[in-house]
DNA sequence: TACAGTATCGAACGAACGTTCGACTCAACC
DNA sequence: GGTTGAGTCGAACGTTCGTTCGATACTGTA
């Protein structure tokens, strides 16, 4: 009796997945140390034993969840930006990417941008490591935008840390309710950070039309 | 026999001000939840139960740092802004004002822009409101730079908060023996938002600011 | 039927946590 | 000399922490 089906049902292989999620959601609201293992076995529904099925340690799960993170951010920045070659619009692919992966994944983010920190030192290094790469593309790519002479005079150290700051601090402030989606958002930066760091010279005709399609877009439906 | 002096030499009526510091140092190196009161008593050399005398709970010493940091940056720039009247000017002494007391403060501003959730409820508030009052300053600033018709439309929000990014993130990767002192690095900020957020006097910036007129305005249609 | 392996959990471990209490010292005033 | 009040602390309170252990249930294979 109660054989149910030939591939049983209650096998929750992405069951890893389900903790990494609620365990995310956790620590973004109380902080990594503020949380406690139980907090995540109450959100997750699985026994305090349970959790260790899974992952060895407090610090490993924080490690997971922030190198799924910023993994899977730099991976999908380097499959879009084998569209473009241009500098300009490499560089706002990187900054829609990074805000589009910052209001689609918040808590995620959240936990990437405040709890760095909070990993000690077999993951710290191995986050740092990825972050690292991930600040060498931008830094690369806005290398090669001063190498066209579109830069003005500036430390380019404090300018693509400024920008990152830009994009980073959003997750104190963005309130879905209120303020624009990822797109315009992203443009928004863009804009005050290409114009802030570039020398009067050609605006791209070809952007400029994209973005006036984008916004057509968006009246519409704001509209319906 | 050992009467030292009339007033005795040993009474320590800044010893809050002590422990406030040591206190501001172990939650900035170790984050507020993951400081232990017995941390900040090695630190500062006050028994367990002596700290207890100068406040009544680790909340409490959370908000007395928070509290007097964000008090004197406020106070400071209230008072700087007396002496300019032009816009850009008074934007230019918020920016400077504040990079200089984040750097000359890095312990104490760590707290304030990273600890800001850990607060709760009775105290939360009352930080909440000097940061608002903060934050009124710079938008009003940035509005009357608007009315000036100096600004690109470009959402107000957005843009004074994309500016706090800039500035607040600092504290994660500025390094006094590479980065630029307080004032090249206010200047660096100050040029990126600026130029990046005022219609250009040349003519190429025109047409890709007029775009980001309308981004805008799709926004407010779409909030109000 | 027996066995191995996966998944799960209740109960407990020792350590660390924030906070409190009562006792103590010492200078200042009556 | 006796009292007061600010300042200080050792020792303990009860609670919660991250982690572990041994037992149990179930599934697929021998």
């Amino acid at each position: 009796m109660a054989h149910r089906t030939a591939i049983h049902p209650r096998a929750p292989r992405n069951k890893l997945k389900h903790i990494l999620g609620h365990a995310a959601r956790v620590f973004s609201e109380k902080g990594f140390e503020g949380a406690s293992i139980r907090d995540i076995s109450r959100a997750s529904r699985v026994s305090l034993a349970g959790l260790y099925y899974y992952f060895e340690s407090k610090q490993k799960l924080l490690y997971l969840i922030q190198s799924n993170a910023f993994t899977s951010i730099l991976e999908r920045l380097q499959e879009r930006l084998k569209s473009a070659r241009k500098p300009k619009e490499r560089l706002r692919i990187l900054i829609s990417n990074h805000i589009e992966y910052f209001l689609c994944n918040p808590i995620e983010m959240k936990v990437l941008a405040h709890e760095e920190d909070a990993l000690e030192d077999p993951y710290r290094k191995e986050v740092l490591e990825i972050k690292r790469r991930y600040y060498e593309i931008a830094r690369g790519i806005f290398d090669e935008l001063r190498r066209e002479g579109q830069v003005a005079r500036i430390n380019p150290r404090v300018a693509v840390l400024s920008l990152f700051g830009m994009m980073n601090w959003v997750y104190k402030w963005h309130n879905p309710e209120v303020d624009p989606q990822a797109e315009v958002l992203g443009e928004t930066i863009a804009g005050i950070f290409l114009h802030g760091v570039c020398n009067g010279k050609s605006s791209n005709g070809a952007r400029a039309d994209a973005l006036r399609e984008r916004v057509a877009e968006q009246r519409i439906r704001a509209a319906g």
